[in-house]
DNA sequence: CATTTCTTTCATTTTTTCTTGAAGCGACTG
DNA sequence: CAGTCGCTTCAAGAAAAAATGAAAGAAATG
């Protein structure tokens, strides 16, 4: 049950690149009934010290955890934020939206160093860098409106 | 300048979980002038034999890459297939659905499993399940329309 | 303000993923 | 058809990524 949920979520934080601990967190989190406390959620998924505090520092930088304080209680108490466009509003704006600008730069630095190459590459060249630019323009415009989509 | 093209396929590849040698397979052939054989390839990006063939079978199979044939010339010939829609294509067609498709089934199966549980609990993750289950049927909704979208 | 409690950081170890190259298969060649 | 060539496969090794846990850092407590 909850570890159909935790196995759920491993699945679909890995594709974004997080490691396996960090989807374990979360989709524990997200089942449970109440705020958990670190040590809890390193017992319940045997996972260590350093890995509990790791991801729950990466869930918290998404926004995908958030911390509640329990009064009477020094420790950190952790809820899951249901809201999980915030995965894949991360994913975009720290992966998709730097490598697409970067790509456009590397694209420019191409076409003027395009200028000292035989007439024939050239023009086979120009074309393709073309609609690399394209593709990388169009991405650029979805990108926004997709972030947008996912928050409804 | 070709490097160039190479480090920014590498990067953009890597984010849907290629090898590098992919990426540096894609890149060399998307900069080529004309088609190349595997042992070119290979010689170019300094990769071994089993590197070029896995890597060339796996752009193949997406599409991304096609075998043109030379005539009078034993070895098969490559050049890239310039829709670059077919990678995030593929993601989506082998990783992103089937894993939609998966999680919707044991959402399915976790609603089932709720039966035995305390009121209290019940209600709060019957609200969580819902949130999931129609956060996945967007996805599953919107996904094949992404697909129509970057073909153009 | 010394002590205890909790958290972060990071060098090391473990695990996972990628690459290598030798073995083997099939297809062309002379 | 024997020989060569080009390619694929896969066990072993190398590299990269993640997990561990001890040490150090904050923050609350008494």
């Amino acid at each position: 049950m909850e570890v159909e949920a935790i196995e759920m979520f491993i699945n679909f934080l890995r594709l974004i690149g997080l490691p396996k601990s960090v989807g374990e967190i979360y989709g524990l989190l997200f089942m449970a009934p109440r705020p958990m406390a670190m040590d809890e959620i390193m017992e319940r998924l045997e996972i260590s010290l350093g890995a509990a505090s790791q991801g729950l520092k990466l869930l918290r930088s998404f926004g995908a955890v958030r911390v509640v304080y329990e009064r009477g209680n020094r420790r950190d108490h952790y809820v899951a934020d249901l809201e999980l466009s915030k995965f894949a509003t991360a994913f975009i704006k720290d992966e998709l939206q730097p490598r697409t600008q970067m790509a456009l730069e590397r694209v420019k630095r191409m076409e003027e160093a395009m200028a000292d190459l035989p007439e024939k590459e050239r023009r086979v060249l120009r074309e393709r860098l073309e609609r690399l630019k394209h593709w990388l323009d169009k991405g650029q415009k979805i990108l926004p409106w997709l972030v947008r989509f996912m928050r409804l």
